[in-house]
DNA sequence: CCGATCTTACACCGATCGGTCAAGGATCGG
DNA sequence: CCGATCCTTGACCGATCGGTGTAAGATCGG
């Protein structure tokens, strides 16, 4: 019974395995996953090779780990901004669509940590496709709950079907996301955002 | 003058360079540039290797060579589908869409070689990018054509911009293209068409 | 039929990949 | 203060990467 972890004698590790893990995240985010070379990852976290194998197993562990952080902390504040209280459902869905367009149409966008890793995963790689898999149905299910309550609202045009728009809205926001890697300026995707927008509004 | 070219002495090429063209294409289309390897090229395409560097230079050169052909292949066939003659432009447009969807959504897509390859490229790569630009900026040129001449038939809200319509189209079906990567049923995709087109119907 | 010149198959190159191992300090409990 | 135990550094491993050189075979012009 592990009342309380009996911490062997030895000293502490020199780095934070939190910050380390956003760090290599960050890494594979702009990289991908075979672009991100261990060399890499070892300046970049400022960390040993040994030191990473024994904090996180191996390479693609680390990988698999950097989704379901980016899954808890992008896509997680995606969500805040859709329920935030103060404002009206669509207004909060605007304003995250704006800030997603003006943020990959900046040039210093490297996509989505999803996306990219949708582009090069491996079918047979069950466990990183299953988190992929998480990651969008994360995001799919935020937006069909801010559809939803627009709806309500009278907001949206009545025909909007939620569950189909929701699935446009991540197609939409995976492509701008992709797009913005090669944009060469950030008002191409506010305009498609507002296209967007205005076919959803009654 | 070169009024017939010369033609040296040896042997003829046992092997059609277009054809090898198209197989690398399909190869790089579905495991992206650096996912191909040297090997894989040679056995897929019956080549050895020093015809391949001798027919085509190196590997970055035949992967910018597969996606021009790409976009005389497929881009061209999908701007095709839109301008077909017999049907309205909402009708193409419509059609299109679905074909693109259901293609994607049967469990057999690779999403789309512009796509993976802006998912991988490497930004100082400038070549790559400005042929990957190019090839968007066609798929956005046919897309727009066929919404200017919906909106001139009725067939639109009037209130719709072509321009940026185009541009939801671009990054949607780029979108669709990446998540038909890891579908696991053909009618989210359709489902998603749908409502991009409902936006855009009066 | 011959020799020049092409194509092909294949061994080989240095570089880099992800991953492991051994040696040396540093730091803890007792 | 001591020894057990952990962390770190850096060399090292086989495999594979993209790319090249070489030798042998095939096919042409004359």
């Amino acid at each position: 019974m592990p009342h309380e972890a009996h911490r062997p004698p030895g000293p502490p590790k020199q780095f934070d395995p939190e910050r380390s893990l956003q760090r290599a995240r960050d890494l594979f985010w702009r990289r991908g996953f075979d672009g991100t070379a261990l060399s890499e990852l070892e300046s970049e976290l400022g960390v040993g090779r040994k030191s990473l194998y024994d904090t996180f197993g191996n390479k693609r562990a680390l990988y698999l780990a950097s989704l379901a952080q980016y899954q808890d902390s992008v896509i997680a504040s995606i969500g805040e901004g859709l329920e935030r209280p103060g404002s009206s459902p669509l207004t909060n869905l605007e304003r995250v669509l704006t800030k997603l367009a003006r943020h990959h149409g900046s040039g210093e966008s490297s996509g989505c940590l999803l996306g990219v890793g949708l582009a090069q995963a491996r079918r047979e790689d069950a466990e990183v496709v299953a988190s992929l898999r998480r990651g969008l149905a994360r995001l799919e299910d935020a937006f069909e709950r801010t559809l939803r309550r627009a709806l309500d609202a009278g907001e949206l045009r009545p025909t909007v079907r939620s569950r189909d728009a929701a699935r446009q809205l991540v197609a939409f926001v995976q492509g701008i996301a992709l797009l913005g890697r090669i944009a060469d300026s950030p008002t191409e995707l506010t305009g498609a955002v507002n296209a967007v927008l205005d076919g959803l509004r009654p």
